[in-house]
DNA sequence: CCGCATCCTACCGGATACTG
DNA sequence: CAGTATCCGGTAGGATGCGG
C-alpha cells in the first residue's frame, strides 16, 4: 500500500462555499463592483500563477512568525534572484511586510499581512487535498 | 468610491482550517505518509503554479457542466498551444476527463473529475478574498 | 557572513499559420 | 472545431560578485 492511506475521515475538505453559493453571492453585487471583483481575481490568479509564488506563500502559511530570505531559499530550493523578485512582488501587493534590522550579521524578515493571512486557509485546503488524493 | 465597497460581512472567508489545526492534523500521520503528503503538495503547487492552470481550473469551478476548447480559449484569452498543454497536463493528473465526440463539426468536452471538484472551494475562497480586498 | 544584483543560458509561453 | 508546427520573446534558473 503506497497510495494515500485510508484517511480517518479528514474534516475540512468541503469547507468553503459551494459553487452555487458563490454564484448567488456574486449576484448580490452591482455590475461595477462585480467588474472590480473580476479584475481582482484575475490579478490575483496572475500573481499566484507565477512560478513559486504559491510555494512561497504556502511556506508563510505553515510557518509561525516571520521568515528570512535564506530560510526560504533553502526550504524551497529556489534561485535567489527569483526569490528576490517574488518577495518584492508580494511586498508590493501588500501581502508581505519587509523589515530590515540593522545588525551584524544582517537580518531581514518578511511577515505576512492580514491580507495574506486571509488567504492562508487556501493552502490548508490544498494540504488537506493532498491527504486524500495523489498526483 | 472605487475601492472595495464595504462588504456586507461576507461569510465564508474564514472557512477552512486554521494553521494550528492543519499542523495538528499533520502530526497525526506517520513519517512515511507525511513525506508522501509533502511531495503531493509540492507537485500540486508545481502544477497550479504553471501559467493559466489556476485560471483554467477556476473556469471549471464556476461553470456548470463540461467546457470546450474554444470556449476556454476565448474566455481566458490564452494561446491555443498553451491551452492544449495545460489541458493535457490536467487530464494526465486526472483532474479533467476528456471526451471526444465523433461528429461534424468535431466536439471535445472536458469535465472536471471528483478530484478536481474537491479543489474547487479553493477558487470560491479566492473569489471571496477579492470581494474583501484589492490588489 | 547574509541579502541581494548582475550576467548568461535554457526553457517556457505567446502569436501566427496550418491540418485532421 | 480542436488542436499541432514553427518561430520568437520573456522569464526562470545557475553562477558569480558585492555591499552592508
Amino acid at each position: 500500500m503506497t497510495g494515500p492511506t485510508d484517511p480517518p475521515d479528514v474534516p475540512g475538505l468541503s469547507a468553503g462555499l459551494s459553487r452555487e453559493e458563490a454564484l448567488a453571492l456574486r449576484e448580490s453585487f452591482d455590475p461595477d463592483e462585480r467588474e472590480r471583483i473580476d479584475e481582482t481575481v484575475a490579478a490575483l490568479l496572475d500573481l499566484l500563477g507565477k512560478a513559486h509564488t504559491m510555494a512561497v506563500l504556502s511556506a508563510f502559511a505553515f510557518a509561525d512568525g516571520p521568515l528570512r530570505f535564506s530560510g526560504l531559499e533553502s526550504q524551497l530550493d529556489i534561485a535567489p534572484n527569483t526569490l528576490s523578485t517574488r518577495l518584492q512582488e508580494l511586498t508590493a501587493a501588500e501581502l508581505l511586510e519587509r523589515t530590515a534590522y540593522d545588525e551584524v550579521p544582517p537580518r531581514v524578515e518578511y511577515t505576512p499581512t492580514e491580507k495574506a493571512e486571509s488567504l492562508f486557509p487556501v493552502f490548508a485546503h490544498l494540504h488537506h487535498w493532498a491527504i486524500e488524493y495523489d498526483l
